[in-house]
DNA sequence: CTGAAAGCGCTAACAC
DNA sequence: GTGTTAGCGCTTTCAG
């Protein structure tokens, strides 16, 4: 009888309309089936779409999602994260911010399942996805060289974060590997005030003879393609760009941008299956995955 | 001793690090403080706007928030309100689809605290929060007909949604106002085909001998300057150009785009005050809340 | 294999 | 005012 009570109780029980109630669920269980995202900003682009992500990977999975923004602010992802911890999610996703190194390294000590995503945090034993930044910004100085451009320079955020300082690494040594060591130029721009830091930076670099720009993100992107469309210098011809992680500005500009693209669905994918592997098995071992960016080449750097 | 008790209490408390647990709390008392929000995609620059602001409000108010995407359709938005319904949610926030009638009309006859966001259905005795889409769109065309634009045309989805309606009616009776009706040009653009059907529309209506355009969204805006970019016509000498919402694009046009801002700040703090009131008061009143957005005026509309 | 009962942590109601 | 208790709806355990 089985197969026929069964189909005729779960029957009943939609015509009913019965649902589990969830927080009964959770309190006996102590299983939420919720994960906690901390980003940066949901509102930035590059953020919203991996929070995009997260939301229907995370629900095909049998989870629910809680957003939070962090600004970037070690005290507010804390606060943040208590909220979460204490709205009972069974593991986070966070993308940690600087200074964040306590407020994570506590998680870590409690063996609480987290995984970092776009970034993480050097020296610290908490999984990690985030893209092969070193190699994104190689390839992306190695083309400039290869087209010609000799004094090609880095605009990045002023940040210890690892993604960044991978970043320009990676553009570092294939300046280097070029034999171009003394041609290395990196700016630094201040996050809190983008426009302005970005408009001084490009045009410090150009004054210092600067044939060619690497922009080590979305934001910096935008910012330093407002100075440059302003100073009004010719691209690709006096001027070679990359951009990165794509935007719709990249096709308005004057030349189409050349830019890293990043796998954000991937991203995202990999950031819930690794976080999903330490909340459901008890063996939780860390996880260091870093994927692989797309070079789309367009005419900005082609001479 | 109140007060001195009241101290050591809280402090030990502290000390020990208690964390009242929400899903007791919530199973107890069938309140959760959660509110759940139903966006079109919140990878859209517009819809992460009103979700970080409704985040950000939301929290300062002592709610959690759950965020879902419909992508504009109506099966998929009822799914997300079902499984936000299940988590317990105390209330909605929804930007509303196509079709979605019958599935909000459910909430309406539940008295189920929810309040209508960017849109509304018409007809639905449910309360709403919306730009006062009729006003932007007849301040955009009159301010086109000002600068001696004549066949001012614009460029709308193809949807019975009441905003989108009451943006083409504003154009129309600003046109109309204007001794201009026989020149009222209407494009319909599918959100699903949005380069396509918006390229092709901007080529149709300019062999119609358009002189002007009004983008009914952010994105057909973005999508109908790719095709005028391509067609290489003059603005705003031999085009008049008006956006809606803000985008970096519109800065690196060939002419900063004149558009109309949405105040997503306000949207959001509106709708959050809406539904507080239901949820919190046994009273549960409907409220028709449309705000008056802003034209900024640059250089594509001003001959 | 089926059915009863205990209890997750909190709040509201009631007795002291 | 202060202390105790019942029970929210589920899961898990233990007895039958």
């Amino acid at each position: 009888m089985s197969d026929e009570m069964t189909r005729r109780v779960l029957d009943i029980a939609g015509e009913l309309n019965y649902r589990p109630n969830l927080a009964a669920k959770s309190l006996r269980s102590g299983i939420s089936k919720t994960i906690g995202v901390v980003l940066s900003d949901i509102s930035n682009l590059f953020f919203a779409q991996i929070a995009r992500h997260i939301e229907d990977i995370a629900e095909n999975a049998g989870y629910s999602v809680l957003f939070a923004s962090s600004d970037e602010n070690a005290r507010k992802t804390e606060r943040q994260i208590a909220a979460l911890l204490n709205k009972g999610i069974d593991g986070l996703i966070v993308v940690p911010c600087e200074k964040s190194e306590n407020v994570l390294g506590r998680l870590v000590a409690e063996n609480f399942p987290a995984v970092q995503i776009d970034r993480y945090i050097g020296g610290l034993d908490l999984s990690y996805v985030c893209l092969d930044n070193f190699s994104a910004t190689h390839k992306a100085a190695k083309h400039l060289i290869d087209n010609g451009y000799k004094k090609t320079a880095i605009i990045a955020y002023d940040t210890t974060l690892m993604h960044m300082a991978e970043r320009v690494r990676g553009y570092s040594e294939a300046m280097t590997g070029s034999g171009l060591a003394a041609n290395i130029m990196t700016g630094k721009v201040n996050h809190t005030k983008m426009r302005e830091t970005a408009g001084t930076a490009v045009r410090e670099m150009l004054d210092k003879g600067a044939d060619a720009f690497i922009f080590a993100s979305n934001t910096i992107s935008v910012e330093s393609l407002r100075a440059i469309k302003d100073i009004g210098i010719e691209v690709p011809d006096n001027l070679g760009l990359v951009g990165f992680d794509g935007s719709d500005v990249f096709d308005f500009f004057s030349a189409p941008l050349t830019y890293v693209r990043q796998p954000t669905e991937l991203l995202a994918s990999q950031a819930v299956k690794v976080l999903r592997e330490q909340m459901e098995s008890n063996t939780l071992m860390r996880q260091h995955i870093e994927i692989e960016g797309e070079l789309i080449v367009r005419a900005s750097s082609v001479k």
